[in-house]
DNA sequence: AATTTTCTGATTTACGTACATCAAATTTTC
DNA sequence: GAAAATTTGATGTACGTAAATCAGAAAATT
């Protein structure tokens, strides 16, 4: 049978009061008991029952999830997802809050972030903006001891504890690798066509992307980047714009959202050169442009796994206990049309069984 | 507040003990009142607190994971993780056996699986052949009312729940797709190498990737396929002969395990056109090929989520609950050079914090 | 040595559920 | 309508931990 805090008490010779005030550092506990508590601890193997003692605390973990507002087909999703969190919050003792904030505005993110604080919960998730009082705002928060795990998008130089996202970077260098070889022998430039460089995960892909296509593709030259904001309506005009102003264009590589301009503006092309397109996230757009064969590659970030990765998170850092790493790392998805998973709900259930 | 046994029992008027017998199935409950207490657990959101029920009831789960033996990287790391998982059964209540029969091995894998059922654990995972043995003494759990997933290779037409692992026709479809793609232009046969036809991941993924390279590449000839028998030696002799045999090979795809013999074989060419290789499972021999050029395409199957997905879906089983769908889809992995993860232990922890 | 302060022990209640026992009420059977 | 069978209620204990109270012991201070 596995040890408990009895277990505990009888190995070292105390009473149960004082295997308490050692494992819940309360006060009172002179330094040589605490220290025979603690060495009973690790002969014996103790590991706290996390359940009973969730159960005896009646925990409930309060967090806040703040994500970009706006028409944006990812972040939808993203937010999809935690309201399937949501749901599962009476199963997983969470109390999440939604706070919706225009995308690209900082403003109104440190606004969020320290009105998060102001409600004290056991931790905070947010989309972040790569900027100097974003990482202010966030590091408030985590002065006042509450857990910050980035999500998508991540903050360096900030003290946030955790960041739940793909490697951008990486994102990037496979983007032009697949460019490259898919291009072939093929010759002529390659757009590519960002959000913002505001964020951070834009230019890290940008980044990535820039350094291999210069390392081993050099052949193909990079266009100007388009900036579209993610925003469908001015990315089919910009890029409908670039492609008659350069109709040799070989490639595309979409770091960004607002793919359904993109879409749009490809499929207004005819009778013209093949382009190869790379794009990033699955969502209903790209996955029908994928299976159309407008988009070539889709490189994605599954949500649902990033949503349930900064939870488990939270908790953990909520209770100072440790993560299993490999399963928090968040893994880059490439899509082709071959590999396309079947389309479903998210948060769909099993016929059998109920949840209980 | 979330509603807990004694809420049911007000909102139906009848007693806890009444409740309880109903939420546990006991006799004794005629049917009028037995529903009056349903449509009250139903009308007030009763959600039965798992983890305060496992604690009452001291639940364990004995879990029994069969796994081939042999010198195969992806089983080995297989292997490491239940292993690893076996490290935190305290924290998940699990209590797991390990049994490993030799590769391919139909009598012995059918033993292990009878032998598994005379313990009557909580569930068994198995790394499946496909034979109707096989799938004769998996029913023969089921029907004994265990709880059976199978890992990495499924078993149609068997009775098992789930199915812990990639859908390996996509897996070869991938592969074929980024093979034609990747030689472009170049011409020359391709050839493939497989370990045993007897397990359905290896003929899946032929399948797809027969069907691809049909569909769209069809310049490219198929050669016969080398059975290796994923036996490192063996498949370094077979692949050199057919080196030798066919100069002029564009591509080689390896879709079972014994990829140290297929590189060793790479490395043995000198002066030869260069060839695309896509090859499965990262180990640290694929990790290394792959940095060095050797190996174009790594397609893997995580086998940390693949062993916590199962155990999840095992527990899920043996409780009657419902799972996360999108959770327990594993996912194709494809790397490239430039998206490889960093190496890192399996099982490790962060530094800060402590498990309990 | 007496007093104050700090530390420790013993005990109890609670969390939400499972499970067992026995008495009481209700229904069924003859 | 009485006896038998079934159903229901009341109650207590247990799981492993948290948290509180209060008495008593041990240290530190004077």
């Amino acid at each position: 049978m596995r040890p408990t805090v009895h277990d505990i008490a009888a190995a070292a010779g105390v009473s149960l009061a004082t295997v308490d005030r050692v494992l819940n550092q309360r006060a009172g506990v002179r330094t040589v008991t605490r220290e025979k508590v603690e060495q009973a601890i690790e002969r014996i193997g103790y590991v706290r029952d996390v359940a009973a003692a969730n159960l005896a605390k009646s925990r409930v973990y309060p967090f806040v999830f703040i994500l970009p507002s706006g028409d944006n087909s990812f972040m939808r999703g993203l937010e999809e997802q935690v309201r399937a969190a949501i749901g599962r919050s009476a199963v997983e003792r969470t109390d999440i809050t939604v706070v919706t904030v225009p995308a690209f505005n900082v403003e109104a993110l440190v606004a969020a972030l320290d009105e998060a604080r102001a409600g004290s919960p056991a931790g905070v998730a947010v989309v972040a903006i790569d900027s100097p009082d974003v990482i202010a705002a966030v590091d408030r928060l985590r002065a006042g001891r509450i857990p910050v795990v980035t999500l998508v998008s991540d903050l360096a130089g900030s003290k946030r504890d955790h960041f739940a996202g793909v490697d951008n970077i990486a994102a990037g260098r496979t983007a032009a690798s697949l460019m490259g070889r898919f291009l072939g022998g093929r010759s002529g430039p390659v757009a590519v066509l960002a959000g913002s460089m505001l964020v951070r995960d834009h230019r890290e892909r940008l980044d990535g992307f820039r350094t291999v296509m210069a390392e081993h593709f050099s052949g193909h030259a990079l266009l100007p980047v388009i900036e579209g904001q993610d925003d469908p309506a001015l990315v089919e005009k910009l890029v409908g714009k670039a492609l008659a102003a350069s109709p040799e264009i070989a490639g595309i590589y979409s770091l960004g959202a607002g793919n359904r301009g993109l879409i749009a503006a490809l499929k207004r092309r005819v009778n013209a050169a093949p382009v190869c397109v790379i794009a990033h996230e699955l969502t209903q757009h790209t996955r029908a442009a994928l299976n159309d064969g407008l988009i070539d590659v889709v490189l994605n970030q599954d949500a649902g796994h990033e949503v349930r990765s900064a939870i488990r998170v939270l908790k953990a850092k909520a209770d100072g206990v440790a993560v299993i790493g490999a399963q928090e790392r968040i893994r880059l998805d490439i899509f082709l049309k071959d590999n396309l998973p079947f389309e479903q709900d998210s948060n769909q259930a099993p016929a059998e069984g109920r949840q209980d």
